[in-house]
DNA sequence: CACTGATGCGCG
DNA sequence: AAAGCGCGCATCAGTG
């Protein structure tokens, strides 16, 4: 059963109940009802903890970050919803839509991001109003599925994308928890203890100093790459830029402590005093997730970072007194993904194991670092250097896998289109050149940029598919935790962080090794969902730790 | 002054 | 100054 909730322009919230649809009729509303938004948690609260054993409604809104996190506030879990929004993303570029009214509408308002770039409800007293005509977008949904020849995988993969939305709002409305004692003792540690505003940190004073004095340079700002770069040159040290890469392959004696003070203020800026002031309160980290935020569908985030966090600040991610976290990363997962797409046998068979001992087993290349050098230039469409010879040795062994990504790489020069398994389907050169991407897509004019095109189109169906496996990974995970452990609520084994092929859940110690066990049942549950039987493995590396840094 | 693009580096 | 994909963020430098 759908249950579409709507914001009217008044404020008040309309609750309208669909029929199931099925292959043959599209769901109709068979009862309507309105409430006041004051009564609008209690309405879902009541639906939600319907009679025992009985599936909950599956809510259907426009936008889940506009409605789900007043609902968890209140102490309101939602098992199950359609995001009305991203679905919408989906399915009108897919292709398996085709001939579908849905099928590339120009675009419209359901195109607009929302998040922090769109309409929020934080700053306004009055919800803003849904998005227009929600029931109609959710008929044109509904009639786009049922009429595709792909409808079990479009049903799939929106049925993935929303639950990904709720766990996202999930995450964080519980925050990863995080010591700000740890952070700052750490921060000093490496850059001395934290200076008054606008000063430099103690050990980084020492840095600049220490550049300046070997470049005779005393007013030298070593934030500024021009300036730098000039008083390098005077120095005798030839680079053209700043760039860790290019320094390293200089013996000068300022190398060293510039790097060093690059790496401080790297530290500094992204992760410092002032991130920790901006992001941490009351022990929680709360990142802004933007579900299928890259075109690809993998997650970004939209302030905080949350999917840049660097190891060196890891170890503030402290589990609660008593609790636990449980990180597991899943071991070569995109390698793995291609093995599923193409039923490539034999990488199965190398895979049976880990991955690249398996590769380098079968004779393809002669050490580890190679079969993964070998593995990632096959995926990204490396052409040179190490990592460009050492493919067509992959390809010798494990033919299908290559020709899988090479059809991706040709379909993509060519200025077609390339989908993931459950269908998500990559933007076409022509959406590129409307301006609708992000400015760092290669702009292919196909001809001049089609190589780089092509590269995008061969990683889109590993990365992308793979963005479809961890979303399967973490709706079977929290789905299994909250069969186990629901009526804990809030002590309840949860969810804490996502870092596109690794999930981290904050636990109970008592629980801890039980959600082990559940984590790696949920990878093996992916692997089903969206390869069947086939002779694909999805092994986890599982630890249980206090703080995230003692992972792996 | 605000905005934009380039640079550099953190993550997968 | 990466080769070889996908991101976000801070900062600088140039422009309007």
């Amino acid at each position: 059963m759908f249950l579409l909730v709507r914001r009217l322009p008044d404020g008040d919230v309309e609750l309208t109940t669909w029929s199931r649809p099925g292959p043959e009729h599209l769901p109709a509303v068979v009862a309507s009802e309105v409430v006041r938004d004051a009564d609008l948690v209690e309405a879902v609260r009541r639906r939600e903890s319907g009679p025992e054993g009985a599936s909950g409604p599956r809510w259907v809104w426009d936008d889940t970050p506009r409605w789900y996190p007043r609902l968890l506030e209140a102490g309101v879990r939602v098992a199950r919803c359609v995001d009305l929004r991203l679905c919408h993303a989906l399915l009108r570029a897919a292709v398996s839509t085709g001939g579908s009214e849905l099928h590339g509408a120009p675009a419209g308002p359901w195109d607009v991001p929302q998040g922090a770039d769109g309409p929020r409800d934080g700053l306004f007293d009055v919800l803003p109003e849904s998005l227009p005509d929600p029931g109609a977008e959710f008929l044109r949904q509904r009639a786009a599925i049922e009429a595709s020849p792909e409808r079990a995988r479009l049903e799939l993969l929106t049925t993935a994308e929303s639950t990904g939305a709720l766990i996202a709002v999930e995450m964080r409305h519980r925050g990863v928890p995080w010591s700000a004692d740890v952070h700052d003792h750490l921060l000093a540690q490496a850059l001395g203890p934290r200076p008054p505003v606008g000063e430099r940190p103690a050990r980084m004073r020492e840095d600049v100093d220490e550049v300046r004095g070997l470049l005779d340079a005393p007013d030298l700002n070593p934030d500024s790459p021009a300036e730098l770069v000039r008083a390098l040159n005077s120095a005798g040290v030839f680079v053209t830029s700043t760039s860790k890469w290019e320094l390293q392959r200089h013996e000068h004696p300022v190398v060293e402590p510039l790097l060093r003070y690059k790496k401080r203020q790297r530290l500094l800026v992204a992760n410092g005093w002032a991130w920790l002031d901006a992001w941490v309160r009351d022990g929680r980290f709360r990142p802004d997730y933007v579900p299928a935020g890259s075109v690809t569908g993998r997650w970004a985030t939209s302030g905080g970072g949350a999917l840049q966090l660097p190891r060196a600040v890891r170890a503030a991610v402290v589990a609660d007194p008593g609790w636990k976290l449980v990180v597991a990363d899943a071991s070569q997962l995109e390698p793995r993904i291609l093995t599923g797409l193409s039923g490539d046998r034999a990488m199965a068979a190398a895979g049976e194991g880990d991955l690249y001992e398996g590769i380098v087993a079968s004779g393809a290349v002669a050490t580890r670092a190679e079969a993964k050098v070998a593995m990632l230039g096959a995926m990204y469409g490396a052409t040179q250097g190490e990592s460009g010879r050492l493919v067509p040795r992959l390809a010798r062994r494990f033919p299908q896998a290559m020709a899988l990504v090479e059809e991706a790489a040709r379909t993509g020069e060519q200025g077609g289109v390339v989908r993931t398994l459950l269908g998500r389907t990559s933007p076409s050169p022509a959406d590129a050149a409307r301006g609708d991407l992000p400015p760092e897509m290669p702009r292919a004019e196909v001809g001049r940029d089609a190589r780089s095109w092509g590269r995008f189109t061969r990683n889109f169906v590993v990365q992308g598919t793979a963005a479809e496996w961890a979303l399967c990974w973490m709706g079977a995970l929290r789905q299994s935790l909250h069969r186990r452990w629901g009526e804990r609520g809030d002590d309840a084994p949860h969810l804490t962080f996502f870092l596109h092929d690794e999930v981290v859940v904050h636990a109970p110690a008592d629980a801890a090794d039980e959600v082990a066990v559940l984590v790696v049942e949920a990878a093996a549950a992916a692997g089903r969902m969206l390869f069947g039987d086939a002779p694909v493995r999805f092994p986890l590396t599982v630890a249980v730790v206090d703080d995230y840094s003692q992972a792996k």
